[in-house]
DNA sequence: CCATCAAATGCTAACGGTTACATTTTAGAT
DNA sequence: ATCTAAAATGTAACCGTTAGCATTTGATGG
């Protein structure tokens, strides 16, 4: 591997005016700067980034924290994340921490140890240690989707409450009653602000809350088919499920088919996320829309801001959601008797 | 930021001391060896790995070039690679190339400026221009799934002609004459392996190849979608349909049943890859399971032992691949009156 | 008490760039 | 031709760590 000193040494010239011609090449004389650029094809100089980043203090790389790659939500986020990131100069480094706070605190640590300049951590937790911490000052990461509400950085999120309520409010407008929701797992704040939304919901409308229509789930499609073998049994069996994601009302909505239910016929299923796979079940899910790409670059957006010094003060953003509605929604069976 | 001559001057040694107190705590005595942990702490010493990688020239970073990680198959393809990357002490630069080659050759640039020490290619492409190229040594680079007959380097792929071609058969036997397939991406190789083990599969049990059976596609939901309104338009329908991929099946199956038939009983459909979402349609999507996860694993554990010198010649691996039978076929329709 | 040797520790030169500062060259004005 | 300022180039320190070699310390045996 060549090194500067090797191209100086070839055109006659010193190491600096090699890092010059290469670097501000206004700053050196047409003929010194194309003596530099032969002897620079000749030995084939490729400078070490790993020197330039070492010397500058600077890495240009952001650690991203995703629970789970192969969630399809996630893989849209960061495709968002890596086109902000590159539009800016900057590398994702991708850590998939199955949600293990040990596996990120592990990957937390690249910022302490300067291999990367700051983080984005799609979960609410803060993977750092305190040593981090400094009086006054942000932490080096953003936090996005599933976000903390005490954290000390900037925050990039959804009214994950207004939207349930919205779905909600959009099943009991349909006549549906009795309304069961598939929820996701208990650790997470999502789950709890969709919750509260859905109960928004029903308050808004007068109807009761009856936890036995609350069903446990995780976001994969395995639980949501689960939950669904579940709430076929029953007695009072509800006219419509509200998923948490789409996950999961993609695995209800099968368990509901090959029990002979239709949809929405017989059951309205609606979910969250809006993944391509929504678009093409039978019938087509009703559900919410989430920007996640733009999730992605928003984090890195005020990420890269923050790491440069452009923001001292922590934002909050609030991304806005659509309510997607298409054919797994509709009139509940009884309002028909009405 | 604390570096190792505060930590030095602290505890009253060398900074070379402290250094092999932290890297080889045998070479140092016990008391000194406590000292200097008294003085890490005391001012939250941790060393700057950027400076070890500069030093020490190895970065034990690996550039994983993925074309769309919002692809399923691609998902758990990377979630293989950061488990086996993580197990030998690795980080993976992803990179969502959209199967750009300026994007893919942009980040294969971070292997020669020492930003990492090898590269995964997921596409048939050598993402390198030429003069990375030394004679007699392997490219520092593994390619994997979609993989170059001629490259110089592992490769890792499945035997995707043979593949296709026991799909097909399994077609054939359930009395299947007329038997669509929906491409993949033209410039693909999968797509031409798989089409060679389709018509394999045709002439081994005398069948007429008809190329009007044929429909282009590219992977995605919606081409599957497409395909399949081309598909109904036939005079002569197939009773089956092959896709070469899980989401082309997927976007298929969506639109035979919104035109009103059923699967298997009209119409048999075939997927390949066995992604989560194939287990959980209606009816569940026979298919080809591939070993996604240990695809990224061994490409992963492939590439760090060329790097670290314990391979010299490219081995080629073949991953085995299974058939799974689901309910998304049956019979041929004509056949029970045969 | 000294010689010998091993263990422990220290000193310092790398690694490959960048950049502040010093020095030389060049061009323009007189 | 001479002076001056600007442009071009060179010199060397620096970033944080490691590791080869030199030196010191300490233990062992005679």
């Amino acid at each position: 591997m060549s090194n500067i000193r090797q191209v100086a040494a070839l055109a006659g010239v010193s190491v600096a005016t090699v890092s010059r011609a290469l670097q501000q090449p206004e700053r050196v004389s047409p003929k010194t700067r194309s003596k530099v650029m032969v002897a620079v094809n000749e030995v084939g100089y490729k400078p070490n980034l790993m020197a330039v980043k070492f010397r500058s203090g600077k890495t240009h790389n952001l650690v991203a924290l995703v629970p789970t790659v192969a969630n399809v939500f996630f893989a849209r986020v960061i495709s968002g994340m890596q086109i902000a990131a590159a539009k800016r100069g900057y590398v994702i480094l991708l850590a998939n921490t199955l949600g293990d706070e040990s596996i990120e605190a592990s990957y937390a640590k690249m910022v302490q140890t300067s291999q990367a300049d700051g983080l984005i951590q799609l979960r609410a937790h803060n993977p750092f240690d305190s040593s981090i911490n400094k009086p006054g000052e942000l932490l080096p990461m953003v936090n996005a989707c599933e976000v903390m509400n005490d954290i000390n950085c900037p925050v990039v999120t959804l009214d994950n409450r207004a939207a349930a309520k919205a779905m909600t409010l959009h099943l009991i407008e349909l006549g549906h009653r009795r309304i069961a929701l598939i929820k996701g797992p208990q650790s997470s704040p999502l789950t709890c602000e969709r919750l509260a939304g859905y109960r928004d919901a029903l308050n808004e409308a007068g109807l009761i809350f009856d936890d036995s229509l609350l069903y446990p789930g995780n976001f994969t499609l395995q639980s949501g088919h689960d939950a669904a073998s579940e709430i076929l049994t029953n007695d009072n069996r509800p006219s419509a499920v509200f998923c948490e994601n789409d996950e999961t009302a993609i695995g209800a909505m099968q368990c509901f088919k090959q029990a002979g239910l239709r949809i929405p016929q017989d059951i309205s299923i609606a979910g969250f996320d809006d993944i391509s796979f929504s678009a093409f079940c039978d019938p087509p899910l009703t559900t919410i829309a989430q920007p996640a790409e733009e999730f992605g670059q928003t984090a890195v957006s005020l990420l890269v801001d923050l790491l440069e010094g452009k923001i001292t003060k922590a934002p909050k953003v609030i991304m806005p959601f659509e309510l997607i509605l298409r054919a797994s929604t509709g009139p509940a069976p009884d309002t028909t008797a009405t």
